[in-house]
DNA sequence: CGTATGACGAGCC
DNA sequence: AGGCTCGCCATAC
């Protein structure tokens, strides 16, 4: 299983409404600042249907370059993800791994 | 094998 | 709080 295929698994752990970070990714994947070719691996994805890449976002909250911003926002938004106008995501609120516990209560929010 | 590049991250004003 | 800068890791050539 390639680095490649890693990522790709991982990424497809993250439940449907809700995103995690680059960062994140890299780490489930055994690497420390390897967050830079999670986007590397996502950005290779055979298929856009392979893995829900658009569940993965930079840790500062903003939809990572504009030339996938409108297609990211679009998937988000349809699965619930709350996403500014200037294409921010409330991480805090959305994140993958932020306390199972912690979480529900805000959740229903 | 060395240099350049990228869908990033954390620290600094 | 928001924009810059330097550092990270893997891939391409």
């Amino acid at each position: 299983m390639s680095l490649f295929e890693r990522v790709y698994a991982i990424v497809r752990r993250i439940p449907r409404g809700r995103v995690a970070t680059y960062g994140e990714i890299a780490r489930e994947a055994g690497l420390r600042g390897g967050a830079r070719t999670v986007g590397w691996a996502l950005a290779s994805l055979p298929d856009a249907e392979a893995a829900p890449w658009w569940r993965v976002l930079p840790a500062t909250g903003r939809i990572a370059g504009r030339r996938i911003e409108a297609e990211q926002r679009k998937r988000l938004l349809a699965e619930r993800v709350r996403v500014d106008a200037a294409g921010r995501i409330d991480i805090g609120r959305y994140g993958w791994s932020r306390g199972s516990a912690a979480r529900r209560r805000s959740d229903r929010g």
